[in-house]
DNA sequence: AGAAATTTGTCCGTATGTATC
DNA sequence: AGATACATACGGACAAATTTC
């Protein structure tokens, strides 16, 4: 088949599959997703077809890509996307930035710093812990 | 000549020029890029080549294309629009668990955790960090 | 340590579809 | 309707990073 394209393009078709399974847990958090190779065998597609699908993931961060090593799906979107039995529990509260955080927001070392914390659980076991780092906004 | 492509790639190449050219006014701000064809020829590579230079610059927010059209330089970036948009780096790694996220997974200190990091970057300073952790999978 | 295999990255040429002028 | 311009898709070739043996 030469190159018909009516309607949807078949690379946004794959990449809405992909992402189906990336938020169902089909493909587990931070797993590796099928290598392109396995991907073009499966959708009976080139492999450029299947590169555009998952560079529009890789686009809204839904995956990292590695050079010589794969494609692996984010967890972070599990949190916010959770359909199954899963409870998350969220609080905020406010630590003095350490080294590591200092030098990477490039303020000094015990600078207030907003935390978020996530904690997500999945029949009585904690799956993952989620914690976003923020200065403090001035602002009140 | 197949396909050398020591150092940088040419479509980075050939984006680094493009972004001069706006940057400096030679290509005025909202007016369109040459064509895909006249770039083509004037860089004496593929369409293709040509394509990914344009889509990297569409992904920082440097151009917008249109079907039919053309792809247009933008203007508002010159202000402050370029930062207007964030840019995300992810990635993983592994680390034992400290005391706090240990008896929060209920492990002992020093299982190996994995760690996604993802860092949120506007105009040129980090915005947020967030770290999710999880506990290894026995996927190897 | 090093060679081979695996996997993603870059680039080409071609063909056809779709939107705009 | 015709010409122009971007979009999608294929297949092939070789480069580069990583993993495996």
């Amino acid at each position: 088949m030469p190159t018909p394209h009516y309607g949807q393009p078949r690379y946004r078709t794959i990449a809405d599959e992909l992402r189906k399974r990336i938020e169902s847990g089909a493909i587990s958090p931070g797993a590796l997703l099928p290598t392109e190779s396995a991907l073009t065998a499966e959708f009976r597609v080139s492999r450029g077809t299947i590169r555009q699908a998952i560079a529009a993931l890789r686009e809204i961060g839904f995956v990292t890509t590695e050079h010589g090593r794969g494609t692996h799906a984010n967890a972070r979107f599990y949190d916010h996307n959770m359909s199954d039995s899963a409870t998350q529990q969220t609080r905020q509260r406010e630590v003095p930035a350490n080294e590591e955080l200092a030098v990477l927001f490039g303020v000094d070392i015990g600078t207030t710093l907003v935390v978020e914390e996530s904690i997500t659980r999945r029949s009585q076991r904690i799956e993952s812990v989620t914690r976003t780092y923020r200065i403090r906004t001035a602002s009140h």
